[in-house]
DNA sequence: GTGCATGCAAACGCTTTGCAACATG
DNA sequence: CATGTTGCAAAGCGTTTGCATGCAC
């Protein structure tokens, strides 16, 4: 849902990523997106800069990224998943259903709350998904293209 | 993610639905239903049961009884959707990723953080989506099958 | 050279939909 | 009887995967 860097998304070969041109050329869009976006949205990305990478390493990068920590991911309200270089440390997002824009978010209360709770039912290797979802102030107005 | 009810599930007809069997069917399994399930598994349910309720019609009955407010969706972190009945007001779910079972659960503190958190930053049409995931008791000892 | 990475196309799993037959209010 | 509902099969969509080719180390 969630976690910690600051290291630039290309820095991925130190993470025992073979360096490859395709993984260059998606950890730079990735680097540069400001908002959530879809594998899709991606490869469109990398299309629009005259990159060839195929869709499948797409969906085949951005997972592992997410799994390194590289960048955050979270599954839109519809079942996509999204993707976006992670800022700081732990925390979550507020994210425009129109744009993708996201603000990020934490609070150390609501992640106590989340752990306390689990394990006061007895439940073990907890994960939470706190995502809040909105208009932006932009799209508010008029609804954007998405 | 969660609305408030105490109503049977099976008093869809109230709200407008049309009475066929296949509804109460669909609804009466919802209803006997202590976990969260998908369409499938509710479909799975129905036949065991002797019920003939084709896999589309629940796939229609479902979200309409959530939007409707009379059962609770979540969506799993795999991407399918989930339903159950609700039995309170607004809350969320502590689910266990092994076999669906989940506490309800209620914090006004975060329902509040949530809120306000998105107004400051000028969102609107706020919805928030807090949901907690583990294994309970029972699937952290002997992993079940889901 | 060896093994992981890529690309394409086919396969997948969940969900939605077109359509003709049908049942409800 | 007019409409909303059902079931089936087919289509959709995002995502995954098998496999032959190719490239990084």
């Amino acid at each position: 849902v969630t976690t910690s860097h600051t290291r630039p998304v290309t820095a991925f070969v130190q993470d025992g990523f073979r360096d490859t041109p395709q993984r260059r050329a998606v950890a730079a869009a990735v680097q540069d997106l400001e908002w959530f976006s879809s594998a899709q949205q991606v490869h469109e990305v990398l299309r629009a800069r005259g990159s060839s990478v195929g869709l499948s390493t797409v969906y085949r990068t951005l997972p592992a990224l997410a799994a390194a920590g590289l960048i955050d991911s979270v599954r839109s309200q519809t079942g996509e998943v999204l993707y976006r270089k992670c800022a700081g440390r732990h925390h979550h997002h507020l994210v425009c259903r129109g744009c993708g824009r996201a603000v990020e978010v934490s609070a150390a209360v609501v992640e106590e709350w989340a752990d306390h709770l689990a394990s006061a039912h007895g439940y073990a290797e907890v994960t939470h998904s706190i995502e809040i979802f909105g208009l932006c102030p932009r799209c508010a107005i008029r609804p954007s293209v998405r």
